[in-house]
RNA sequence: GCACCCGUAGCUCAGUGGAUAGAGCAGCCGAUUUCUAAUCGGCUGGUCGCAGGUUCGAUCCCUGCCGGGUGCGCCA
């Protein structure tokens, strides 16, 4: 990976220089900017001039002069106020470009010290369906957990389902006075929303209705044989559709473990917790307050009202006794740790709940718990008005409905493509009046089977909408869109896709097996361009988790495919000879590979045709 | 009231100390007897919410304000 490489050549360069570095500082190279100039640049000269107040221009000569990199860059130059230009050179990255074709890893290197990192994410609720509000959680989560483990990490995915609540009262009562059987064969989720809602609404207008319901809790609580039954029967059914859900969108996790599973060990948590002094007892409920270790600004404990602070306290047990969800987490932490050793814990939740987490944190540090507890945020959903899309209130969007729609647009574009090749055909080509813009380029006829044709539609509008989640900035509001979640021009998966079988519609022209050599020339502006993204992956994949943003692979293999589109044009494969076509063809099979492996990373899947 | 998130092209968004701020969509012009046109090339489009400050350098960091959103003792 060139910019560790070159980094390390950075450092070597300023100790052979005789220069000193200041405390806390070290000197690094990035991916250039602005590509006129070179592939790497380093601002070290300038940071450091001002630091030891010298002329950061002389600075960055002198290190220029010093800086050993013959067989990595054919150019180094200082430019503007004190820039040092690398710009690699063709072998450098032919060398690099072998690398990516045979290495099972695309050239991507493991990361030093594994971790343990659970990644806790999509936690659906039990008889709710999963909305286009779970997208986030879910595809983010999916992804980074995905990229942790491509990069080495010991991954753990745990589905923390919302098995255990309080609206169970409500659907028991339901249950009982007014299910419907044969409707909730058909459709379980939807069945049980119903009598939910119902339930609910009845609550609303009758006291007396919501007495009931909260007697049906209780008795679940306390273990009822019947209530019991019924409940496990509402957790059977749906993570029976919830598994039909994931499946369609080829996501696993490594374990269930619902709220309920912690419930034995609220009640010693509690009394640890109060034993420790960590907890304390008010006004009849048990809460942890502030222990002042903390400076009030950061203390999640405290909240201020003018110019006093006052306590903000995170109730672990109500004053009827009833647990709550930072309960059910603190017992979770424990079990994370406890169990499966986590050296980091990951929480795909959003943004709203940043408080209760850093509640929840701050509880388990107390706890002596060491483990690194982080909050992937991520906005919220907005509809079409730019407000809150609330999932109480109105029609919310089902997640697979999402999905469908999406498939059946795709599968809608195959046909106009099919109907267009066969309009283009029929006429006369001298019959200048039909040739409007509409038409396009008639391609060799597909003939898929009705299989191919679903298998394609599925892949391609699945990583569709995968695709308009994972490449936005998770922190930033997303406002819902059909367009804009479903179009298939422009930066989208099917882009991406597109790029993939271009790639393997060239090595399937080829006859027999291809055996590339590494007889490589980059020459070309294309090939250069495209050898150089290609070369980036290896650092790309790492920084995603830096900050834990999918949307920088994205990105990146948005680029990577736009520059792959512009070689495909600029440079064609199949009529070049000797090395100029064993460069292409191996530039070719180097963005398969690495198309493929990014996409996977991002949850999505490719296909040879489309 | 306090805290957190957001404010960048007509629209949707990238860009968390570097060089002339970038894409997609929309609009306009062009490219195909050639490897998948779900493509490529070009044009049009900006007081980076406002005002200060730190810096050789700020969309980015700090302070204040304006606007939008969310959260804040017994829901999850």
């Amino acid at each position: 990976m060139f910019r560790a490489l070159l980094t390390s050549r950075l450092q070597a360069a300023f100790t052979a220089a005789g220069i000193d570095l200041p405390e806390g500082f070290t000197p690094g190279v990035v991916i250039a900017s602005d590509t006129r100039f070179g592939d790497y640049q380093s601002n070290a000269a300038m940071v450091l001039a001002k630091q030891l107040k010298t002329n950061p221009r002389a600075l960055a000569e002198q290190i220029k002069a010093a800086l050993q990199v013959e067989d990595l860059c054919e150019k180094i130059t200082v430019d503007g106020p004190g820039f040092l230009n690398l710009t690699l050179s063709p072998a450098a990255l032919a060398q690099r470009l072998s690398v990516i074709v045979k290495d099972d890893h695309v050239g991507v290197p493991q990361v030093e010290k594994a971790k343990t990192i659970v990644v806790d994410f999509s936690a659906p609720n039990i008889a709710k369906p999963m909305h286009v509000g779970h997208i986030r959680s879910t595809f983010i989560g999916d992804s980074l957990a995905r990229v942790a483990r491509f990069i080495g990490h010991k991954v753990i995915t745990d589905n923390h389902v919302g098995d255990w609540g309080t609206q169970f009262g409500m659907i028991i009562h339901g249950w009982k006075t007014q299910l419907d059987q044969s409707k909730l064969k058909a459709d379980p989720i939807h069945e049980l929303v119903s009598v939910y809602k119902a339930v609910n609404a009845a609550a609303r207008a009758d006291e007396a209705v919501l007495e009931v319901c909260k007697g049906e809790l209780v008795k679940l609580q306390q273990g009822d044989a019947e209530n019991l039954g019924i409940w496990k029967e509402c957790v059977r059914l749906t993570l029976e559709q919830l598994e039909k859900v994931y499946g369609a969108l080829d996501i696993k996790f490594d374990h269930y473990l619902g709220e309920s599973f912690y419930n034995d060990a609220l009640t010693p948590l509690v009394a640890e917790m109060l034993n420790q002094g960590i907890a304390t007892i008010s006004e009849g409920a048990t809460v942890v307050f502030s222990d002042g270790s903390l400076k009030p600004e950061s203390d999640p404990f405290l909240i201020r009202d003018k110019d006093e602070w006052k306590p903000a306290p995170c109730i672990i047990r109500k004053g009827d006794g009833g647990y709550l969800y930072a309960t059910t987490d603190l017992a979770t932490i424990d079990y994370r740790v406890k169990e499966w050793q986590a050296d980091e814990i990951w929480y795909v939740v959003g943004a709203p709940q940043q408080l209760h987490f850093r509640q929840v944190f701050a509880a388990a540090q107390r706890r002596g718990i060491t483990t690194k507890m982080i909050h992937i945020a991520f906005g919220s959903i907005l509809g079409p008005d730019g407000k809150m899309f609330k999932t109480r209130s109105g029609e919310t969007v089902g997640l697979l409905e999402v999905i469908d729609e999406a498939i059946e647009r795709v599968r809608n574009r195959m046909d106009e493509i099919e109907s267009n090749q066969e309009l283009y055909r029929a006429i006369d080509t001298e019959n200048q009046a039909l040739n409007e813009r509409t038409l396009i380029k008639p391609q060799a006829p597909k003939n898929y089977t009705a299989t191919e044709k679903d298998e394609i539609a599925h892949i391609i509008g699945g990583g569709a909408v995968k695709y308009a989640e994972l490449s936005q900035n998770r922190l930033t509001d997303y406002k819902f869109s059909w367009d804009k979640m479903l179009s298939l021009q422009g930066n989208t998966a099917p882009y991406l896709i597109n790029a993939y079988v271009r790639t393997r519609s060239i090595f399937r022209k080829l006859e027999g097996t291809v055996s590339l050599s590494e007889d490589l020339a980059i020459t070309e502006p294309a090939e250069r361009a495209l050898a150089m993204k290609l070369a980036q992956f290896a650092e790309n994949a790492h920084d995603i988790l830096d900050d834990h943003r999918p949307n920088l692979l994205a990105n990146y293999l948005y680029e990577l495919a736009s520059a792959y589109h512009a070689f495909f044009e600029a440079c064609n494969v199949l009529r070049a000879e000797g090395t100029v076509r064993n460069t292409r063809l191996t530039l070719c099979e180097a963005t398969s590979r690495v198309l493929k492996t990014g996409l996977g990373l991002l949850g999505i899947q490719t296909t040879e045709r489309m």
